[in-house]
DNA sequence: GCAAAAGTGTTCGGAGTACACCCATGT
DNA sequence: ACATGGGTGTACTCCGAACACTTTTGC
C-alpha cells in the first residue's frame, strides 16, 4: 500500500527449517470440572463467548438453551437460546473468565480466543423475557450489564459439548433465529471481527484440526467470506505462506485421490511477522 | 486476496458527480456547556478516549493533569497525567458517554470515535498512587473499575481546550512518559487500533481540517504507520480514490507554490463500499 | 468403470516500487 | 535570486484473476 520499499500488507518470508517449528499448542482433550474455588461472583459484568465451529460444510455458533419455568406448574413459560457466557470472579482477569467459559463447555484449552467489542448499553436488556429471566435468576433487570464479548474458533469435531446439565448445540450461523438479550447483535459484530481478522492475519487454520487439507482451508475463506475462491490460485498464494507445513501424510478413508495433509507453523510465522513489525515501527 | 472474480481489499469504484456529493458532517464549533441532567453516575464503569490529534508535524494525544494534595498542608503529593475519560450516567449509551467527554472536552460534536477495546483486569488499579487518588475521589480501590476504550481523532488546529477548570494538553504520542493506571497499555492499544483501520478504511482525512492537501494527508499515513512514502506513488493511488475530491481552491499564505486544496466525500465512499459488501455478502 | 475430489500452468491486466526534475509562491 | 514544498511520468516486477484437464482413490 501507498508505497516505497516494501509493502505493509505484505509478509516478508525468511526460511526456516521445519524440524525447528512447533505447531499451535496441543490442546488439552481430557475433560474435567472447573476447579476454581468458589469466590463472589460479579453479577454485572461478564464475559461472552461467541464460539465459532467450523465442520467442514458450515460456520457453526454454539448456543445454549434457555427454558423458564413457572415455579408453581412447571409450564414452561418461554424457551429460547443464548450465546455462551458467564459472569467473572471479582479476582479474576477477563481473558481468564473467557477461558473458563470455553473450557467448562468443552474441556478444551488453548482455544483462539479474541475479545472484539463490549456491550454495555442500558436498553439491551429491555425484553420481556430477559427481564423475566434476571427476575428468576436474583438479577436487578434494571440494573445495566456489562458484557465483554470475545470470539472463539475451533473445529466442531474437536469438542463434545457438556454444560452443567444445560442443552448446547452448533447451530449453522445463517440459520441463528432470535436469541436472548442482544445476543444477535453481539453475534453479527463478531462475524465482522471474524471476516476482518480473517483478511489480516492467518487464523483459519484454528477452524481446523491440526492437520488439514488445502480444501479444507480453502472452504474456511470461502464461508467466512462468502465468497467462492479459485482453487488455483489459492494453492499459490498458500505457497507462498511458509508456515503453512506440507507433511508427508494424507488423507484416508476418503471416496477420492486423497489429499496431502498440512499444518500450521506458529513459529515460523511469529518469526517471520517480525520482520515487518521491525519494518514498520 | 485469494482470487477469483475481484479482489475483496480493493475497492470497486462507481463514478458519483462531484455536485451531489456531502463532505463529512459539519462540526458544530460553538461551546457550551454539557447541558446533561445530573443523574446516577456509574461509579465502576467509565469511558476512556485516547483523543488522537494530529498538527502536520506529529501525531498527539489529550492528557489531563493529575495532582493529589495533602488534606492539611496543600503540600502535593504526586503529579501525573492520565487519558481523558469519565464515568457513565446509569442511563446512557456508552457511546454516548464517550461522545460527552469529548463535548465536554473540545465542544465538538461528529468526532470519529471508536471503540476499541475494554480494559477490566482486577490489577490495572495496583498502583499505590492509583489507589490513592480512588480513595480521595471516594471510591473503593479494590473493586474492579471497567474502562471501555475509544479513540478519537481530530485535528488539533479545530480545537481549543477546556476541561473543568483542569489542565490538558496535548503531547506527541512518542513523548508520552508513565501515566495513571494503564493508561499507556490503553494508548498503546490504541494505537495497534488506529494503525489497522488506517490500513483497512479511509480515515486519515479525519486527523484534518475539512479540506486539505495531498502532503498533509500523506504526513497522516507516514507517521501513523511510521513508514516514508513516495509522493508520486501515494498521489496514483488517491487518484483512484474517487471520494477523495480535488477543489477548485488553493492554499494561502505558504511561502511554496499553493497546493491544491481536497476535501472526502463521506457520500461517495459510503456508494462504493456497499458494492464490495453486497459482492462479500 | 465411474464418481469425486486432488492436483497442476499459462496468459493478461493492474498495482506496487523505484526514481529526478521543473514550477509557483513568499521573502 | 533563492528557498520551499508542489506537482508530474516511466519502466519493471509481482500479484490477482480467469480458465480446463489429468490423477488417484473407494465403491
Amino acid at each position: 500500500m501507498f508505497g516505497n520499499n516494501k509493502s505493509i500488507l505484505y509478509f516478508a518470508i525468511t526460511l526456516v527449517s521445519v524440524e525447528n517449528t512447533i505447531t499451535k499448542s496441543s490442546r488439552i482433550r481430557e475433560k474435567r470440572k472447573s476447579s476454581k474455588i468458589v469466590k463472589e461472583l460479579n453479577k454485572y459484568i461478564s464475559v461472552d463467548c461467541v464460539i465459532f465451529g467450523f465442520d467442514y460444510d458450515n460456520l457453526n455458533v454454539l448456543l445454549v438453551d434457555r427454558t423458564l419455568n413457572n415455579d408453581v406448574n412447571g409450564e414452561v413459560l418461554f424457551s429460547d437460546m443464548t450465546l455462551t457466557g458467564n459472569h467473572i470472579y471479582e479476582d479474576e482477569k477477563i481473558e481468564d473468565a473467557a477461558s473458563r467459559v470455553l473450557f467448562d463447555l468443552t474441556g478444551l484449552e488453548g482455544i483462539y480466543l479474541e475479545q472484539f467489542k463490549t456491550f454495555a448499553n442500558p436498553d439491551r436488556i429491555s425484553k420481556p423475557n430477559d427481564r423475566a429471566w434476571l427476575l428468576n435468576d436474583g438479577r436487578d433487570p434494571n440494573k445495566r450489564i456489562v458484557s465483554i464479548g470475545f470470539f472463539a474458533l475451533l473445529a466442531t469435531q474437536d469438542v463434545t459439548l457438556e454444560w452443567k446439565g444445560r442443552n448446547v448445540k452448533w447451530v449453522p450461523v445463517n440459520e441463528v433465529k432470535e436469541l436472548a438479550f442482544d445476543h444477535n447483535d453481539i453475534l453479527d459484530e463478531a462475524l465482522i471481527a471474524l471476516r476482518n481478522k480473517l483478511l489480516q492475519e492467518p487464523i483459519g487454520f484454528e477452524l481446523l484440526p491440526d492437520k488439514f487439507t488445502l480444501s479444507q482451508l480453502q472452504k474456511v475463506y470461502e464461508i467466512i467470506l462468502g465468497t467462492e475462491l479459485d482453487k488455483r490460485n489459492f494453492r499459490k498464494k498458500v505457497a507462498r505462506m511458509k508456515y503453512l507445513i506440507p507433511l508427508d501424510e494424507k488423507q484416508k478413508g476418503v471416496a477420492h485421490k486423497p489429499a496431502r495433509l498440512y499444518m500450521f507453523s506458529c513459529d515460523v510465522y511469529e518469526n517471520t511477522r517480525k520482520d515487518i513489525f521491525g519494518f514498520i515501527v
